[in-house]
DNA sequence: CCGAGATATTTTATACTTAAAACAATTGCT
DNA sequence: AGCAATTGTTTTAAGTATAAAATATCTCGG
């Protein structure tokens, strides 16, 4: 079994393998949501991403989902036209912005989703539920300070 | 600041969280390392990617690429076709079995890889830097638990 | 009120990515 | 030797993703 970190000298440079150990983690989760979603719904990990978020937020705009989803405006805006062709979703001019839209599921994009969540968090749980109660909790301490920190990088322009 | 956690309800699903700050930290680091090599270097991170594996171990083939940066093997085609046409790569077909090719840096790709690994070890640092020694070793060593155990599961054939 | 800058979105061009099918060559078995 | 199953790679079709440019609208100071 190779993956990311085969051949990476041994010893130092822990931040590398650290990128590196985090980057295979959620590579290995990604690529079996995506294999599950397929395979049990026909559908694909953006979308079912984009219904996630539409769910918990409803009346969301182009920028709220591009901002929540971290991916590119331009992404969101194919992503959400094949959602309404498909009948998932509805696009509706914002009242209070004329350059907005407002985007919500339709009743058949809730159902659709409804089905999917408490399967895909079974996946989920199966996947992480290997780590204990209390080192899912370190990790998840861990986890915060580094985004954190990644965000306060990021805002600060460290570098630009 | 909103991302892929954004109103997910607090309390429970530690492990539905777990993933989400997982995905978060990776995705922010990669927008940085993404952006970086754009302005720095001009290039991309799947072509960085390639030059590094190729660069730890020479002589590797398509198949070795694909499963070491855990990607579909048509993927890796298609981004070797693009640096053999860069001139950073060649391919050669292998001794031992006519399917095969073995891929390997040319010395102008030896030479672009050169200058771009430490300027790229940097960045890494400074963006996990922010992790105390200890805290990287924690962190290493619950990653570590969860790589083997989404391995195993993986070559377990759990759901298939 | 008006224009300069900011914000929201789409468009464009290109690259990346996957899954599945198609091919080619090898291996293993009899 | 011969043939089925496997393995290595490419091809295909569709979707995902970005950056940058283009549009449209809004906001705010003068």
């Amino acid at each position: 079994m190779s993956d990311l970190e085969s051949a990476l000298p041994e010893g130092d440079q822990p931040e590398l393998r650290t990128w590196l150990r985090l980057l295979t983690c959620s590579t290995l989760i990604e690529q079996q949501v995506r294999s599950h979603l397929r395979r049990r719904f026909d559908t694909t990990l953006p979308r079912f991403d984009m219904l996630a978020q539409l769910d918990r937020g409803q009346n969301l705009t182009m920028s709220e989902l591009s901002n929540r989803l971290m991916v590119s405006n331009g992404n969101v805006t194919g992503l959400i036209d094949r959602l309404v062709k498909e009948g998932l979703v509805s696009r509706s001019p914002s009242p209070d912005d004329r350059r907005s839209q407002m985007v919500r599921l339709t009743a058949k994009g809730q159902r659709a989703f409804d089905a999917m969540l408490p399967v895909h968090n079974g996946w989920i749980e199966g996947m992480i539920g290997s780590l204990s109660g209390s080192e899912m909790k370190q990790l998840l301490a861990l986890l915060a300070k580094l985004k954190n920190s990644l965000i306060d990088a990021k805002q600060t322009g460290d570098c630009k």
